[in-house]
DNA sequence: TGCCAGGCCGGGT
DNA sequence: ACCCGGCATGGC
C-alpha cells in the first residue's frame, strides 16, 4: 500500500520533472545501444533521403538511393542537370515518384543556385534563417527541413515525425492537440541544446515506434517506455 | 489480402 | 485556423 502510493507519486513527480525526456532517453539507450543515424555517406545523400522518405518506408527509399548512386547522381549538377521524368523513374520504388522528383528537383535547383551545391557554405548559415529557406522550398516542410539541419547539418534542432507523435501521445508526454512546433519546442526546452542528443533521441523513437508503440497494437507491448506512462 | 510506411501541398469550409 | 483528398511503391 504505502510503496504503491509512492510509485504513484513518483510517476506524477516525474512526468512534470524537465528531466522525464533525459530519462526516456537515457532509458533509450541503454536498451538500444548506439544507432548511428543518418545512413548516409554525405550530406547530399542525406537531404535526398530526407526528401524521398516522405510518408515512405526507408526500405524502399534505399533502393532509389542505390539507384541514384549506380547512375551517379548523387552530385548536385548532374541531378539539376537530369531530366525530371527519367529521375522519376529512377526512384520509383519509394512512391509517389513524379511528386518526389519535382521535390527533389526543387531543392537541388536551391542548393545549387544558392549555396553552388555546397553544403559547408549552405550549413554556415544561421540555422533558424536556412530552416525558413527550406520551407520557402515547394515539397519541403518541417519534418524534412529539420532532417536536414540535424541530420546532414548536425544542427541542433529536434525533429518531429510520425513517430515521435504516436509515442509520446500514447504514453501520455504530448498531449493529442500539440502540433508540430509545440512539441518540437516542448523537447527543445526540455532538453540541452545538442546536435548529437538530438540525432540519438530521434533514431530511439523511431526504433520504439516501429518495433513496440505500433500503428496496428494500440497498446504497446514489452514498450521499453512503459514505466513512463 | 489489406494495411502501412521517418509528409506535404492545395483547395475547400 | 482546421480538414481532407491526392500522391504510389513494396514489404509484411
Amino acid at each position: 500500500m504505502e510503496s504503491l502510493k509512492n510509485t504513484a507519486t513518483e510517476k506524477v513527480k516525474l512526468k512534470s520533472d524537465n528531466r522525464i525526456l533525459l530519462s526516456i532517453h537515457r532509458c533509450l539507450t541503454d536498451f538500444f545501444g548506439p544507432l548511428y543515424w543518418w545512413p548516409g555517406d554525405s550530406e547530399l545523400e542525406i537531404m535526398i533521403g530526407a526528401i524521398l522518405t516522405q510518408n515512405t518506408n526507408w526500405q524502399n527509399v534505399s533502393k532509389a538511393i542505390k539507384n541514384l548512386k549506380e547512375n551517379n547522381l548523387l552530385d548536385t549538377k548532374a541531378l539539376v542537370e537530369i531530366d525530371e521524368k527519367i529521375l522519376a523513374n529512377l526512384i520509383k520504388s519509394c512512391g509517389y515518384y513524379n511528386l518526389k522528383a519535382k521535390r527533389l528537383k526543387n531543392f537541388i535547383y536551391f542548393f545549387y543556385k544558392e549555396y553552388d551545391g555546397s553544403a559547408e557554405k549552405m550549413f554556415s548559415k544561421d540555422f533558424w534563417m536556412l530552416r525558413k529557406e527550406l520551407l520557402s522550398i515547394n515539397g519541403i516542410g518541417t519534418e524534412t527541413a529539420d532532417s536536414i539541419l540535424l541530420y546532414a547539418g548536425n544542427k541542433p534542432i529536434f525533429v518531429v515525425d510520425a513517430y515521435t507523435k504516436r509515442v509520446f501521445r500514447r504514453h501520455k508526454i504530448i498531449s493529442e492537440k500539440d502540433d508540430y512546433e509545440q512539441i518540437q519546442r516542448y523537447f527543445m526546452e526540455k532538453l540541452p541544446s545538442d546536435y548529437q542528443l538530438y540525432n540519438e533521441f530521434h533514431a530511439q523513437i523511431v526504433m520504439v515506434g516501429k518495433q513496440y508503440c505500433k500503428k496496428s497494437v494500440p497498446n504497446c507491448q514489452d514498450c521499453p517506455l512503459a514505466e513512463f506512462s
